[in-house]
DNA sequence: AAAACGTGGAG
DNA sequence: TCTCCAAGTTT
């Protein structure tokens, strides 16, 4: 005897293909409905090119359409074409994508622009496989760009989606656990006339109506279909995960000075956080070290220089994704030895004013500011 | 397969 | 102040 899990149960309790088809078709019609009334203009709905759909989902991975917006027009202007973006360097595009976070996708549409180039001569691919090979697309990206481009019937599970689809069914357990279930689910649900505005609308109702906090109910077309609604349980799903405490950093950061009045700054390593950024060179304090004696260190490690360290500048509390950092920002002074990239990929001297030209990270952003008003009040 | 990977806004 | 999490992908 075999033990269904709850999955099973959820999952049959509305069914997959065997969903009865008038409940698929009913949903089908009133969200398109909904979608032609209440569907959001947005910039890339008003183009079907493909290299523009593609950088807004790059853009829209872990990221509000509003804080999207802005970047999107400045990228195309910046950037009109794949090969425009091909060429480019990579310095450039992390500019352009300054402040947005998550800075492999600047790098993976950059390389895949490259690829593109090289091999369809900058002719986006309208083929899945071929969309799917590109790095930084997953299923949910190929699926809305070929979507939204040429209207292929494609499902997408993007976080709207997989709130929606689990509240349509309560489900029982957290979306990353039921991948299969989704996704199944999506492509079930999926209007094979109109992929576009299904998908579009999905995400639509999931980023206006069925949000996560608050969701305005009586301006759904779904609730008569809708479990956790019929269970009065809207803000319950989906279920969460458990998340673990996330540690936190405290760190040492130079503002080197020589004599010609520049800054040292160092280019991080291409891959992992924050690649391919430029910074300020410092590091973590070891137990019982004060922060001059980190920041000499570090120096030391990195750069093998030998500076002193002097005035406070000013202090940066941040937060990633899973770490928190508190930056202790130093003015320094350079005493002896040629700066080698030993723990970086370049390391360069620059004046106050050539700095802004550099991609760099938000809690550096802080840092430059802090040095300009700094500078500003030195001359006064 | 769990962890890495940014930042801004909402409550 | 703090938690949650937003059009996810990669390793």
């Amino acid at each position: 005897m075999v033990r269904r899990s709850n999955l099973d149960l959820t999952f049959s309790s509305v069914g997959s293909s065997s969903l009865p088809n008038f409940a698929v078709k009913s949903l089908q019609t009133t969200l398109l409905n909904w979608y032609d009334q209440q569907g959001r203009d947005l910039p890339w709905r008003n183009t079907r090119d493909p290299y523009a759909i593609w950088v807004s989902e790059i853009m829209l991975q872990q990221t509000q359409v509003k804080t999207v917006i802005p970047y999107y027009e400045r990228w195309l202007q910046a950037f009109p074409t794949v090969s425009d973006l091909a060429q480019a360097e990579l310095d450039r595009v992390l500019k352009v994508w300054q402040g947005l976070g998550y800075y492999a996708r600047a790098r993976n549409l950059h390389k895949a622009a490259q690829e593109i180039t090289r091999n369809s001569n900058g002719i986006f691919p309208s083929n899945v496989e071929q969309v799917l090979a590109l790095p930084g697309i997953g299923r949910t990206t190929a699926g809305g760009i070929l979507s939204a481009a040429f209207n292929q019937p494609l499902p997408i599970l993007d976080g709207n989606v997989k709130r929606v689809l689990a509240r349509l069914i309560a489900l029982e357990v957290p979306p990353a656990k039921a991948l299969n279930l989704l996704w199944q689910l999506s492509e079930t649900l999926l209007e094979p006339e109109h992929p576009r505005d299904f998908n579009q609308a999905l995400m639509d109702l999931g980023a206006t109506v069925c949000t996560p906090k608050n969701p305005e109910c009586d301006r759904c077309p779904w609730t008569f279909q809708c479990q956790a609604y019929h269970l009065g349980q809207q803000s319950n799903f989906p279920m969460r995960e458990t998340s673990a405490p996330i540690p936190h950093k405290f760190i040492g950061v130079a503002v080197i000075w020589n004599e010609a009045q520049q800054i040292l700054i160092d280019k991080r390593h291409p891959e992992g956080l924050l690649g391919g950024l430029w910074e300020f060179p410092g590091g973590k304090v070891e137990a019982g070290e004060t922060l001059a004696e980190c920041i000499k260190r570090e120096i030391q490690e990195e750069l093998g220089i030998e500076i002193a360290v002097g005035d406070h500048l000013i202090t940066i509390e941040h937060a990633y994704t899973h770490f928190r950092v508190t930056l202790n920002v130093y003015h320094c002074q350079h005493i002896n030895g040629i700066p080698q990239p030993i723990e970086c990929e370049e390391i360069r001297w620059v004046t106050l004013e050539e700095i802004e030209s550099y991609p760099f990270p938000k809690a550096n952003i802080q840092i430059i500011e802090a040095l300009k008003t700094f500078v500003a009040s030195q001359v006064s």
